[in-house]
Parts: structure tokens; sequence; C-alpha cells
DNA sequence: TTGATTTAGTGTATTTATAACACTATTGTA
DNA sequence: TACAATAGTGTTATAAATACACTAAATCAA
């Protein structure tokens, strides 16, 4: 209630802290990984932890989820979005942490990871086999993240964000399929990604063992207004509305 | 960073302000409406504001929504979900601020709204016809909340909690009007309904002016489960990830 | 050099969902 | 008794999703 108070004392008020997390997704050899640190002390010595760390006061969330990710992993101009944000009163045994969870896409091949101060380590992780546990409530973000990243993958060009400039129509495919954990078929995904007029055709082929492919390129153009519809199945996974307690 | 280092002294750190405001929707005479307190004090005194209120140190980001809630409408048991949480630096110009909002639906028959010590008034508005401006960026915050809304309905039971117990089948087509403010068809709709198996027959009518109409209830075991979809257009508006700044 | 293998890409038929709209049903009321 | 009003059903045309068979262009191995 102090909030539509005049009289209210911004210091008489105990706060909680706020920190951002950031979620960060990226492909490797074809496979969904996510980055995480090794923690270096007290509490969860030695679990691996989404990285993230508190706002300062003079940036927004997302630029705060900025700098955690580029401090991370030196990145810039990546694909960021907001994910939840948890607050269960003793989801950290030090003091009340709010935190805003973030979810990045990035390119692996254009960044070097590197540890910092605060953690031991940090290593890409397939997210078909993550390390157990992890801290905090960390196992609930990211489980959460992932199925936002489904969610949102059937009906947004989120998935572009993860293939290097030009890439083949079955790489795409196999993206989707990492990520929904499904196989597609291969016709219909042509038809479908076709009828989209997403991609532009480009003059290279890429040859390996077989016939050679065709690589295309995104056109951002189109992504940006077209809130096309881009559907697999019908079961949707729930994107938001999730409890915690 | 501090938050996974170990000589992290919580109160060497300038905190921010954090609040959770909830937009109450509901349905008055078949219409949607959303509640709005009316700011008693600077800033933006005088101008109508999406209620809310500070967290308390000892209670979770949802308990808070709840008791806001509670102290504004007097309702308990609703549906409450977390929409988005706004940071951006200067959105209040007392203190930095960030706000977790929530939605809530509500049925406007059981509760009794009143003003409270730092509002002049309470009142419910149709999301047709909002008094301007609002305060802060609670145009943000609602328009945002709306989208939420339509694109929830398509694939969740979440109009139901808009309606009483027993409720006929046109009238929840009538809801469904309201939130995504387009005609439906009648007869697509009775079949779609049917078919998805949530309701059950009760041997109530109600009488009008034409024919009697078949009261259903809603069951909430169906729902739990079956994630089912209902949509009635293909061009979904987007959920998620807005951008602020 | 030829045929098997491998990867790329196209075509098509069946099933299922959507959309538009015409029709029947049951009440009150002039 | 007929007509206005509201409730509810049925039918048909079109579009989308699905399954799967087919053609294409390269390498590899005899």
């Amino acid at each position: 209630m102090p909030k539509h108070a005049t009289d209210y004392d911004a210091t008489r008020y105990e706060r909680p802290s706020v920190t951002v997390d950031v979620v960060i997704f990226t492909l490797i050899n074809q496979e969904l990984h996510v980055l995480l640190v090794q923690r270096r002390h007290w509490p969860f010595e030695g679990c691996w932890a989404i990285p993230g760390g508190f706002i300062n006061m003079d940036e927004s969330l997302e630029d705060a989820a900025r700098r955690e990710l580029a401090e991370e992993t030196g990145v810039r101009d990546v694909y960021l979005e907001q994910l939840y944000t948890f607050g269960a009163v003793a989801r950290d045994p030090r003091t009340r942490v709010i935190s805003v969870a973030y979810i990045a896409l990035v390119r692996a091949d254009l960044q070097q990871i590197r540890a910092s101060a605060e953690s031991t380590a940090v290593r890409w992780f397939p997210v078909r086999t993550l390390p157990e546990p992890l801290a905090f409530d960390h196992d609930q973000v990211l489980a959460y993240a992932i199925g936002r990243l489904r969610s949102k993958l059937e009906y947004t060009t989120l998935a572009f964000q993860l293939l290097p400039e030009v890439f083949s129509i079955l790489e795409l495919k196999h993206i989707y399929e990492q990520i929904l954990d499904e196989k597609l078929d291969k016709g219909n995904f042509y038809r479908k990604i076709k009828e989209a007029d997403l991609l532009e055709e480009t003059p290279l082929l890429r040859e390996g063992r077989g016939r050679p492919t065709r690589l295309w390129r995104f056109r951002r153009d189109r992504a940006a207004d077209k809130q096309f519809v881009f559907r697999w199945r019908e079961d949707r996974s729930v994107g938001e509305g999730r409890d915690e307690k």
C-alpha cells in the first residue's frame, strides 16, 4: 500500500534483493545445450547454477540480463525474453531474493565462455543430461524455460536465432526436433516452411556424403510483422501460468 | 555477481522496491471490466491505477498478489496468474520500483469493492472505455494483460473462471466474444465445446423471452489434465516476450 | 563404370478441422 | 394462431494436417 501514498519513506521498509538469471540456450552439434556455472561458495557450493546476478539501480531488467549475458559469454545482440519471476520466500538461504529469469538464445560458434570470480567453471550442458542437483530452485527455472521454448517455437520464428546466417532446411527441421523432442515429417516440414515464405534462397550449396543441400537465409523483414503459426502438434504444453509457492 | 559469492553482505547494496500489481478482470452485464483505483496522492494524483502494493518479506509473490486482491475486493480462491515483471528505471518517480504484475479473474457478483487509505475511489471500468491517462506505465501493463488474456483463452479453460457455477453455452460464447472482441459462429461454438467434453449437463433450465436454455456445469476434473486447444482463429497475438525499456 | 548407399527434396491421397450458413425447436405474446 | 425471439442441430465446401511413396543428385565400393 505504501506505493500509493505520498508519505512513503523509501528507507523505512525492508526490501528483498532482486536478481536477474539468464537461461542461455545454444545448439552444439545439432543438440540443444544450456550454459551453467559451477558455484565456488556456500550455499550450494560445487553445484551447477544458472548464471545471474543482482541488478543495478540504474539499469532496466533487460539491460541487467544483457549485462549478465555479456559477462558470462561475451555476446551481444542476441534474442532475449523474460521468462518468469521466481519469488518463493526461502529459495535462497542467505536472504530474500526475487529472481527475474530470462531466456537467451545464442549461437555457440560466436562466443568464448569464461569462469568468473564466483564460479569455478562454466560449461555447456546438453538439456537431456543435466547435472544433479542444481543450485537453488534452478531445476524448476530450467524446466520452465524449456517448456516455454517449446511452446513458443510453434508460433514464432525463434528457432532461427540458433542458426547461422545460412543453413539448410533439414538443419532447421533438426532444431525443431531437438527442442520439441519429437520426430517431424520431412515432406510436411518442407511444405510448411516454404509456405510461410520466411526463407530466401541463396546460390550456395553444401556438399556432403549424399546429394548436396541448398542453403537458405532467414528473411528478418517478413518475420517482424507476420505473426505466423507454425504448429506441429495439437497438444501444446502450457507456456505460462506456473505454480510455485 | 554477489549472488554467487559467500562474502556477500546483504546490507551493503542499494535495493529497488518490489511491488505486486494485480490486473483484476471480471464480467459485468456480459462485458469485460477491469478494476482500477484512483490515486489520492502524488505522483499521478487523481489518476486511475492498477491496484498493487509492496511485498512483505515473509510472503511469496503469489501470496502478495492474493493479499492485494483480498484488500481491494475481498475475494479469495480466484484464478491468479503471473503476467510479467516491469522494471524500467524511471517508471516510478519516487524510487526504483520493480513491479511483478498478475492477472486475476473474478466473478463480480461475489465481492464488494472498497476504497482504501491511498485511493479516493475504486471502480470497475469496461476495457473498451478506460480512463485516460493511467498512472505510471499502467496503460502498458493493462494492454499486455488483455493481450495475454486473449491468447490464453484460445488454449486454456480460463474463461470458465468468469462464469457462475451453472451457465448456458451461449453465455460462454459471449465471454469468448467479449475477450476476443470478435463474433463467433453459434453452430461451430456448440460443436467445439461439446467435442471438448468439458461440460456436464444439469437438469436446470433458464426461462427467458424465447426458448428456455439448458444450463451446464464446468467439469474441473477434465480441464486439469486435458491441455485442450480451443482456437477460433489462426493469427494468435503474441502472449509473451514484450519489450519495455 | 555401374550399382548400392546416402542424403536431399517433391508429390499425393486420406483424414481431420474450419467456416459459413440453412434449418429445426420451444417458448412468450399480440 | 401466427410471429417474434431465443435456443440448438445439421450439412456442405474448403482448407489444413498427416502419412508415406516417390524422384534427384551426389559418393563409395566393386
